[in-house]
DNA sequence: GAATCCCGCCAGGGA
DNA sequence: TCCCTGGCGGGATTC
C-alpha cells in the first residue's frame, strides 16, 4: 500500500516536472482584456490555467481521487486545490531558504502559476509578521522567519501602548476597528459573548493610528493582519472565533455588510496564518464553532508529541510538483498521508507565544533545525483540522480502498511527452510489480504493461 | 442552510 | 496614461 502510494505520488510528480519542461511555449497566451486594456495578470492567469488544464489531462492525484470515487469522475475542480492557506505555504516552500534575498511579485505569480493578486494578499499577511518588507514596487525583501519573534513582540508592546488591553467596559467600549466612523457600542446582543472575552478585555481602542490614517490603508489586510494577531497576543483566550474577532474589530455588529466583509478577510488572513503554523483552526468545546488558536511548538509538542509534528509534515505538500494549486483535496490527502507516517520532519518555528510569558518565551524562541532540511525550513500548516483517522476504521473499507487502487494502477497508464519520464515511471512501475508478486503473493497485474 | 473563501471587478494612486 | 495595488463582495464550493 505504502509502495503504491509512492507510486501515484511519483507519477504525480512526473506529470509536474513534464509540464515544467514542456516550458511555457506551449501554453497558449490569451489577450485577455478587462476595461479595454490587456493586462499581463490575466496573461499569467491565462497561461496558468492553460497549463492546469494540460496537466489534469495527463495526471494528478485529483484524477485519481476521481478514479476512487465515481461520483467525483468528472467533478474534478476543487477550490481547497487552490486555497489560500495552500498557495502560502508553497510561496513559502519556495523561498524560504538561505539565498532568497529578494521576491518579485511578477516572479512569484509566475513560479506559482496564480494571478498577482493573490500573491498581494500572501505578502501583506506575511510582511505584517514581518516574513517579508517591502522594498520598492513589486519587490519584497526576504527576512524570514526569524525576524517574527521580534514583529511580534513589538504588536505586543504596540497593544499595550494603545491600551489594546483596556478592561472591558460596556459603557466605553471603543471598537478596536481598523475601520472609521463606526465607533458604536458592541451590540448588546453579544455581549455575553464579549463577557467571555473580558478577560483579553480587548474590547479597547487597538490603534490611534489605524483610526487617523487614510481610510483604505485602514482596512487593509496588513493592518487588519497586525490587529488580528494582536487579539491573540493581548488576550488570555484559547480560541478566537472569526466572528468574534470581526466583531471586535468591527465594533458594530448590526452592520452584517461590515461583518460579512470583514470576516472574508479574516479568512484570507487566517488561511496564511494557518500555512505559517502560527495558528491553527480548531473548534469551540462547547458551541462546536470554528475558532482559531495561537500555536507554538511547546503547545504543539505538549498536546501532540513530535507526532503531530509528523503527521503535519505527513501531510504537507511539497512544492515543486507543480506550478499551480491545483491538487488533491486536502482531506483525501490527509487520509491518504496518515498512512504513511515515517517522514522526517521538516525543520519546526519554535514560537511559543504563550500570551502570560511571551517575552521569555521569546527570549527561547530558537529555530530547531533538522539535519537534511533547509536552514530556513519550518512547517507549515496544518491547512485544515486534524484529522484523526477512525480507529478501527473498517477492514472493509480498506480493502474496497485496496481493489480500487488496483483497478486504477491496472487501467490507468499516464502519457508522458519526455522519454526519459517515461522510463522512470516504467521503473516505478516495476518496482511495483515487484512488490505486487512478492509481497502481496498476487498474479501480475495483465493491464501492466 | 451555514460556513468558507476563490475570484476578479474596479477604484486609488504613483510613475 | 499606464500599471501597480488591494478593497470589496458575488457567488461557487464545502461542510
Amino acid at each position: 500500500m505504502l509502495l503504491l502510494l509512492l507510486l501515484a505520488i511519483a507519477m504525480w510528480k512526473l506529470g509536474a516536472v513534464e509540464e515544467r519542461q514542456r516550458g511555457g511555449n506551449s501554453s497558449p497566451v490569451l489577450p485577455l482584456e478587462r476595461g479595454g486594456k490587456q493586462r499581463g495578470v490575466r496573461r499569467l492567469a491565462a497561461v496558468a490555467k492553460a497549463a492546469k488544464e494540460e496537466r489534469e489531462r495527463d495526471w494528478d492525484m485529483s484524477s485519481l481521487l476521481a478514479f476512487q470515487d465515481p461520483e467525483r469522475r468528472h467533478h474534478a475542480y476543487s477550490r481547497k486545490q487552490k486555497s489560500l492557506g495552500l498557495l502560502c505555504s508553497n510561496f513559502l516552500s519556495l523561498y524560504n531558504r538561505d539565498d532568497t534575498e529578494s521576491i518579485g511579485l511578477d516572479d512569484a505569480s509566475n513560479r506559482l502559476g496564480v494571478e498577482r493578486r493573490r500573491i498581494y494578499d500572501i505578502v501583506n499577511v506575511l510582511e505584517s509578521v514581518g516574513v517579508l518588507a517591502r522594498k520598492a514596487k513589486n519587490q519584497y525583501t526576504w527576512k524570514g522567519f526569524v525576524g517574527v519573534p521580534q514583529v511580534l513582540m513589538e504588536l505586543k508592546k504596540e497593544a499595550s501602548k494603545e491600551n489594546f488591553l483596556n478592561t472591558y467596559d460596556p459603557t466605553n467600549c471603543a471598537k478596536v476597528s481598523d475601520d472609521e466612523g463606526d465607533e458604536k457600542s458592541i451590540n448588546p446582543n453579544i455581549e455575553s459573548r464579549e463577557d467571555k472575552l473580558s478577560s483579553t478585555s480587548v474590547i479597547s481602542r487597538l490603534s490611534a493610528s489605524s483610526k487617523t490614517g487614510d481610510n483604505r490603508r485602514e482596512k487593509s489586510l496588513g493592518l487588519l493582519t497586525k490587529n488580528f494577531v494582536k487579539l491573540f497576543l493581548c488576550s488570555n483566550l484559547d480560541l478566537i472565533s472569526l466572528d468574534d474577532a470581526a466583531r471586535i474589530l468591527l465594533g458594530d455588529a448590526h452592520n452584517s455588510f461590515q461583518m460579512r466583509t470583514k470576516v472574508r478577510r479574516l479568512y484570507d488572513i487566517a488561511n496564511v496564518l494557518s500555512s505559517m503554523n502560527l495558528i491553527e483552526k480548531t473548534h469551540h468545546e462547547e458551541s462546536r464553532k470554528p475558532a482559531f488558536r495561537w500555536l507554538g511548538i511547546k503547545g504543539k509538542l505538549e498536546n501532540g508529541s513530535a507526532g503531530s509534528f509528523n503527521q503535519k509534515e505527513c501531510r504537507k505538500r511539497v512544492f515543486g510538483t507543480e506550478i499551480t494549486n491545483t491538487n488533491l483535496k486536502r482531506n483525501k490527502v490527509n487520509s491518504l498521508m496518515d498512512e504513511k507516517p515515517n517522514r522526517k520532519p521538516n525543520i519546526q518555528i519554535q514560537m511559543q507565544l504563550n500570551h502570560d510569558n511571551m517575552e521569555n518565551d521569546m527570549g527561547r524562541n530558537q529555530i530547531q533545525q533538522q539535519p537534511k532540511q533547509s536552514s530556513k525550513g519550518f512547517v507549515f500548516g496544518p491547512f485544515s483540522p486534524v484529522v484523526v483517522p477512525k480507529v478501527g476504521d473498517s477492514d472493509k473499507s480498506n480493502v474496497r480502498r485496496v481493489q480500487d487502487w488496483e483497478t486504477l494502477a491496472s487501467s490507468y497508464r499516464p502519457q508522458y511527452h519526455n522519454q526519459a519520464l517515461n522510463d522512470l515511471f516504467a521503473h516505478y512501475v516495476e518496482a511495483w510489480k515487484s512488490w505486487y508478486v512478492e509481497v502481496a503473493g498476487k498474479q501480475p497485474l495483465q493491464h501492466f504493461s
